[in-house]
DNA sequence: ATCGTTCCCGACAACGATTGCATAAAATTT
DNA sequence: AAATTTTATGCAATCGTTGTCGGGAACGAT
């Protein structure tokens, strides 16, 4: 069956698309009877109103857009159903895409939901990115976006992330206070913010145990787990790190591949320390400490920041970076 | 800026929407001129067709909608890019949502998606889904849908699978040649085709060999992990299996996981092999040896069948299964 | 009987784009 | 010069819904 629209119900009843439009929507200038006909015919014909229709008429699409690097990553799913959590329980839908790391696909997938009326967006950045004027366009034009994990420099902008130095910090210092005196940073592009504040924390736990911060000992990654290996083969040869804190994901699973292969020959004693949220750190041998990002949480309040200023809930309140506290896991 | 839209340029042109309409498709009934004219100006002020306007005036979208159970699994994020690939070649865009396994929110997506005017769906459904007329009744009217990976009964469809059972038989026969005997099997509600299949390639193969089907070792397990906790235990206390086949990417992390918090206590040379796309199966101790999908291919036939049906590529060709060989990945 | 209210409802335009039909002007044929 | 065809454009309807405006009927007040 084609769905049923308006106009059908006004033909059936005999009365004009106008007073279905407000029966339906309990106006007070529709007669009793007439409402009660009216819903009853559109709840037995299982009337919906047409989405696109109203989207046109009212320039707006109640969903929202979100942009992610890749969905096969379990941070970002579990961010993804974080907003998903509070975006149907506000009415809304969700609209996924990937960025997939490239900076094209991201303006694209931008311009696609702003052209497809979403009423706001969520993105994190993705590792290509190096400035953010195809979403500041849009924004500048009062087009609502907050921006979560990877985020811009911009100081103007609602921003929530994971306390990235915080934890960085204090995964170090653990590593101090174990005795390691090597320790190997694998991290991931610069240009990245989540990369600059990990670093940030790192060196500074250095500093405070008057450690000397060695920048042979860090290692910027780009995508290719190629040239993961290739550094942790040079950091060990060269260097013999006795603790690895890895940045992300990606580069812890690519440490312990490199060990699995025997590509590298890992010194006794050696620890793993990575930031990440992969769901089976626990399972990895040597065991991986992990400092897990509050991926749910985050996701959330991302999510409820933007509908409330979809909803305009926020008169008052300005641009804010909301940093949430990140979790060690020692093992 | 506010998007520009047909009526501005018509009016700072002086003509007719009608004409700015037909010259930007390059209707030949347009002066060259004039086409040049509103080509240019279309340009310089980067004028985008309104989708929205579109979809309601075509009654279609240029978009497909992706029903998985999670997008927090590797097979299925795989799919997706492999569904994400040939959509976008093909001018496409792809809409994901997940049914978080629950029938209702299956049900919820299907609706939205319909409404919304996708012009076809691919969807693998979810773990409680006990019959697919929220489907057929939208397909009953034309609306093209695949069937992917958990598929449902019915036999005029069109569906893409994995070789379910070969992939399952081959597991089992390796297991046997190994000198397993005791093969305990541990997989996800029989209500999913996933299940049954792989069950019957399971038995075969144990038939084949003349090993006896011990309904016992068979385990099915919903969606908590104590449930395949305690199924793995009760295995273990009762009937020491030498191996366990795991159906499906949690079930083999249960089991690890199980092993790993001393809930369980493994038998010496114990196997384990299990149906899963796991991106870490090779990381894992006791070594997990693996059946995987091609995920991504899946995806992939998934998408080019249902952009076929949606432009009519399919005439002649009728309802049809696709199945996929499965990797087998000993280790 | 006239006026002002209140109640209920319908006509019309609008959102942005496409398209069948009509038509004016220009070009061509007779 | 008249008739016909071609070329180029505009008008209006359409998709489904809502908001603005206006108006008829019924009622009470004067």
């Amino acid at each position: 069956m084609e769905p049923i629209t308006i106009k059908d119900i006004a033909k059936a009843l005999n009365i004009s698309t106008s007073t279905v439009s407000r029966a339906l929507r309990g106006s007070y200038e529709i007669n009793t009877e007439t409402k009660k006909l009216v819903m009853e015919y559109a709840e037995k014909m299982n009337y919906r109103p047409n989405p696109i229709a109203l989207s046109l008429k009212e320039n707006r699409s109640r969903a929202i857009g979100v942009i992610v690097p890749e969905i096969a990553n379990n941070f970002f799913s579990q961010a993804i159903n974080g907003i998903e959590n509070i975006a149907y329980n506000r009415g809304y839908h969700v609209v996924i895409f990937q960025s997939h790391e490239s900076y094209e696909r991201e303006m694209v997938n931008v311009q696609h939901l702003f052209a497809r009326k979403v009423d706001g967006l969520l993105i994190s950045l993705s590792g290509s990115t190096r400035d953010v004027n195809h979403i500041e366009n849009y924004r500048e034009n009062n087009f609502p976006v907050v921006y979560f994990d990877r985020v811009p420099e911009i100081t103007d902008a609602h921003k929530v992330v994971a306390d990235n130095f915080d934890g960085a910090f204090r995964a170090t210092e653990y590593m101090i206070q174990q005795g390691k005196r090597t320790i190997a940073h694998i991290t991931s592009p610069p240009v990245l913010s989540i990369t600059q504040e990990r670093l940030a924390g790192y060196k500074a736990a250095l500093e405070k145990y008057g450690l000397p911060i060695r920048e042979e000992l860090i290692k910027f990654c780009y995508f290719s787990p190629e040239e993961a290996f290739n550094a942790i083969d040079s950091l060990i040869k060269n260097y013999q790190p006795d603790a690895f804190f890895t940045a992300s994901d990606r580069l812890a699973l690519n440490c312990y591949e490199a060990h699995k292969k025997k590509i590298i020959e890992l010194p006794k004693d050696v620890m793993f320390f990575g930031f990440t949220n992969l769901n089976v750190a626990h399972l990895l041998e040597p065991p991986l400490s992990t400092i897990v990002q509050p991926a749910l949480e985050l996701g959330q309040t991302a999510a409820e920041i933007l509908l409330d200023i979809i909803e305009n809930k926020r008169r008052g309140k300005g641009y804010e970076t909301i940093k949430l506290k990140t979790d060690l896991h020692i093992r």
